[in-house]
Formats: structure tokens, C-alpha cells, sequence
RNA sequence: GCCGCGGUAGUAUAGCCUGGACUAGUAUGCGGGCCUGUCAAGCCCGUGACCCGGGUUCAAAUCCCGGCCGCGGCGCCA
């Protein structure tokens, strides 16, 4: 390995190191030059750490390596780290500087403040927006949401899954699939893991979760919706009701906040001024569809017709009555009308215009949507006809529920849009590596 | 899918409404120079742009039409 340490090890042990020789490899994200002293400042994905070059004292060779040095050439440099008045307290005095590799073109880009180009460009040149520390504070904390989904769920027993994302069926939720041509058929991209985390639990494993892709072909143009995303998803069996996946999402949620101080997303947090999620000690609040649309009415004004599903305004007031009464940063939409759920929803025996199903809004997004799913076989069949659908279409999976299906329900949680509230982005596409939108396919 | 707004150097913008002194301004980047403690270093010099096509007009970055691209709202959803 070139590189032994990251730069922020070596800030954090600068104490023991002050004196000794250190190596550092990055991006040189500065160059200082004052003539006779030169000063670059090398950045990794850990922060960034000054260097420096002093004719006379440094060692020729590495002044002339100097020479040629442009923003954002790769280098490792050696050195004494030692005491100097910088931010960081510290800095490498030069021995050998060693160029990896110089850029051939001008940067398009420029990676500190690359947040102020339009979205488009930044996306277009991804590779070098992302080496922008704030950028780069985006995916480490994506990466640490689904680390924090993936402890609580094996904690409380649940088994990850990898299922298929080439699928034969086509809609199933009601969103659009992209066909893919396989061999000499036509196929689909998985738009959720439904039928597979449910044929999973059906299987025997009980309770599972999955984070995988899922591609959805809307023709989508708003600032929280993408055609690729990932979903977190979980799927559990031998539940109540749908209280019971309830409660399993709020635990992932109070989870979440909970650890909000780890170092990764304390620091992401920071970056972008967000605060850190809210959910009161008596739970997230919980108010059933029924009531939310007398609260939009008495509350705000806004009138969604019973039996209807909450426009995105209505959602944001939700999140807002949920805040200002509750403290609470999440609020469940609970009860959904049967009419804007897809078909394998369980209704509710008393009152079957209802399902036994959820959302989860968070800060005025719908981040999260769940239920308990109809196990018994006869009355998925007849919801199925009740949805004006084919049962021979979805014949594969009636016969998942034919030999021993227990009362189950699971949940599907959208990772980029969590991301997205708890930072505070403006745009969902900022949570995604690299974006698929109507438009973009490349890079 | 419906609707709205936009496209000026590598990047981000000013200018457009009210056509002409625009030789298209500014910042930053980039190239060169000066500088021995900078830290978004500074100073000096240089470089570089009106999306494409058509139209109106004596004259178009500016007005009109079409195309392409971008951004957003709604819908649908995570």
C-alpha cells in the first residue's frame, strides 16, 4: 500500500506524532505558492492536512516535483509532522513529494464550493464533485443509515435477503416498471421486493430485511423522486397487525436518533447546519387517515375528499401539525383507504372501505409505507379481482400462499429521501451517487 | 403525462423587459510574472462566452417561431 494512514488519523494522533516522519496520499486541494516557500494543502476523504516546501531546506528533488503540481494531482508526500500555527495545529514539512498522477485538462469543476454550480454540471463531472468535502459527508452518512438499518434489524432478529431484480410480473404497486429484454422475452426491473421479502417470510425465514435497488419508470420532475433509488425493506411474520411493523419501523427510527452522535453523522449534520431528528419519548404519534383529513380541515383549510389519498401539500401539513403538536419530526398517516392501496394490503375485516396500512412522514415527506398484507389465500384472490386484476398474472405468487403463510407484514423505506430530511437537502438526486432521472443515464 | 421558468467564457453570474456606445462587465479557474509563513494568500499581466436553426429589423445576446437541453410545480410514488 502507498498510503498508511488517513489524514484524519493523523490528526487525531498528532500528539505521538508531532516529530516524527508521516505519509500522507490525497488530491492536493491548494497550492500556496509564495516563491522561495510553498504551502499545499493535501485532501483525502477524511479532511485535509498542509504541507510545506521552503527552498533551502527542502531537498531539491521534491522542489522541482513541486513545480509541476496542479489542483487536484495525486500525490503522496513524506515528511516530518511537526507543530505550526494552522488550523489543524500541525503540518508536514517536506522530504519527498511524489506526483501519482497530473490532470490533462483544466478542471470543469472546481471542488471546493462545486455545491455552487448548477446540479447539472455537478452531476455531469460527479467524480470530481464528489472529492468536495461536502459532498463526500453525503455518502458517508448514507452509508452509515444503512449500517444503523442493518445493525437494528439483525438485532431484533431479522435475516437479510438478496432477492431478484429481474422480474417477470409487471405492476404490482401501481408504479410503472421498465421493460428489459431477457433472451427472447420481455421482462421488468424490480420495482420493490414485495413479493419476494413476502415469499421469504411465506419461506420460513420469518423476518428479513433487504437493501437493494428499485427502478421505477415515472416520468418524474420534482426534487424528491428518482427512477433508480434504494430501498430499505423489511418483511416480518407472525404479526397482530400492522401496530406490530409499526413499531418495528419506529425502532429503527428512534435507532436512527439515537446514535445521530456517532462520528459519521455528527458530522454530516454539521456540514449542513441540520438538526438532529425528533421523536418525542412517548413515541412517534400515530393518527389515522380519518383524522388527519379533520385536521387538514380544521386546522389548515385544506380539504381532501374522505377516501382519498394526501396530495404532497397535505403531507407537508401533516408534518408541520405533527411538529408544532407532537414535537415530533415523524408522524404516521395510519389506515389508509383500501381504494389507493395495492392489491395485497389487508383490509380491515369491520370496515373493509380500510386497510391495515401506513405511512411514515418525516418532516412533511413520506419516507416509509407499510402494512399487514392479506396471507389467506381466498381473500387475496378475491382482492386481486376487486382490484379489476388478472389472477393468472399473478399466479406465481398466489401459490406462495397456498401451503402455510403466516399473518405477515413488512414496510419499504426510501434510503435517499431519509437521507435527504435528515440533512436538509434541497434535492434527492444530491443523496444519489449518480442520479437516473428522465434525462440522465450517463455517467 | 400536464403546466411554468430558463440556456452568456472551464465554473458561476451581469446585460435581455425598454434592440444601437457590447470592443459583452464581474468573480473564480486556467497560463505567465513578483513575493520566505500562507491558510478561500496577495498583487500585476494575459486567456476565454451570447445552445442550434429559421424569422423580424438598417441593426439581434436582447424581439418572434421551431428544435435540443436544463430546472421546477402538479400527478404518481419511497
Amino acid at each position: 500500500m502507498l498510503k498508511d494512514k488517513f489524514i484524519s488519523e493523523i490528526l487525531a494522533r498528532r500528539g505521538e506524532l508531532v516529530g516524527k516522519k508521516v505519509r500522507v496520499c490525497g488530491w492536493v486541494h491548494r497550492v500556496r505558492d509564495l516563491g522561495r516557500i510553498k504551502f499545499l494543502v493535501v485532501r483525502d476523504r477524511t479532511g485535509t492536512i498542509q504541507a510545506v516546501l521552503k527552498k533551502g531546506e527542502t531537498p531539491d528533488k521534491a522542489m522541482a516535483a513541486a513545480e509541476d503540481l496542479r489542483l487536484e494531482s495525486v500525490v503522496c508526500v513524506d515528511g516530518v509532522l511537526r507543530e505550526a500555527p494552522t488550523k489543524e495545529g500541525v503540518e508536514v514539512k517536506v522530504e519527498s513529494l511524489r506526483v501519482l498522477n497530473t490532470p490533462v485538462e483544466p478542471l470543469p469543476l472546481e471542488v471546493e464550493g462545486s455545491e455552487k454550480a448548477l446540479l447539472a454540471t455537478r452531476l455531469r463531472y460527479r467524480w470530481i464533485d464528489l472529492r468536495n468535502p461536502r459532498v463526500t459527508a453525503i455518502f458517508i452518512f448514507k452509508a452509515w443509515v444503512a449500517k444503523v438499518f442493518r445493525d437494528y434489524y439483525e438485532s431484533q432478529g431479522f435475516i437479510e435477503i438478496f432477492t431478484p431484480k429481474i422480474v417477470a410480473a409487471g405492476t404490482e404497486s401501481g408504479a410503472e416498471v421498465f421493460p428489459v429484454l431477457y433472451f427472447d422475452k420481455t421482462v421488468y426491473l424490480a420495482q420493490s421486493p414485495q413479493f419476494y421479502k413476502q415469499f421469504a417470510v411465506i419461506g420460513g425465514l420469518e423476518r428479513v430485511f433487504e437493501i437493494g435497488p428499485v427502478f421505477r419508470a415515472e416520468p418524474h420532475h420534482t426534487t424528491r423522486h428518482l427512477n433508480e433509488y434504494h430501498s430499505l425493506d423489511i418483511e416480518l411474520g407472525f404479526i397482530e397487525s400492522h401496530e406490530d411493523v409499526m413499531n418495528y419501523v419506529e425502532g429503527f427510527m428512534v435507532s436512527l436518533a439515537k446514535r445521530i452522535d456517532e462520528e459519521p453523522a455528527r458530522r454530516a449534520l454539521e456540514t449542513f447546519n441540520a438538526e438532529p431528528p425528533r421523536i418525542p419519548a412517548s413515541g412517534i404519534p400515530r393518527i389515522k387517515i380519518r383524522e388527519a383529513y379533520e385536521i387538514l380541515r380544521e386546522v389548515y383549510g385544506k380539504e381532501i375528499p374522505e377516501g382519498e389519498d394526501l396530495d404532497s401539500e397535505a403531507e407537508k401539513l401533516m408534518g408541520k401539525y405533527a411538529r408544532e403538536n407532537y414535537d415530533s419530526d415523524f408522524v404516521f398517516i395510519v389506515e389508509y383507504p383500501w381504494k389507493v392501496r395495492p392489491f395485497y394490503t389487508m383490509r380491515k375485516d369491520e370496515e373493509p372501505q380500510w386497510t391495515r396500512s401506513f405511512d411514515l412522514l418525516y418532516r412533511g415527506l413520506e419516507v416509509v409505507t407499510g402494512g399487514q398484507r392479506e396471507h389467506r389465500y381466498n381473500k387475496l384472490l378475491e382482492n386481486i379481482k376487486d382490484k379489476g386484476l388478472n389472477p393468472e398474472d399473478f399466479e406465481f405468487y398466489l401459490d406462495f400462499f397456498k401451503h402455510g403463510a403466516p399473518p405477515h407484514g413488512g414496510a419499504g423505506m426510501g434510503l435517499e429521501r431519509i437521507v435527504m430530511q435528515t440533512l436538509g437537502l434541497g434535492n434527492i438526486r444530491e443523496a444519489r451517487l449518480l442520479p437516473r432521472d428522465t434525462e440522465r443515464v450517463t455517467p
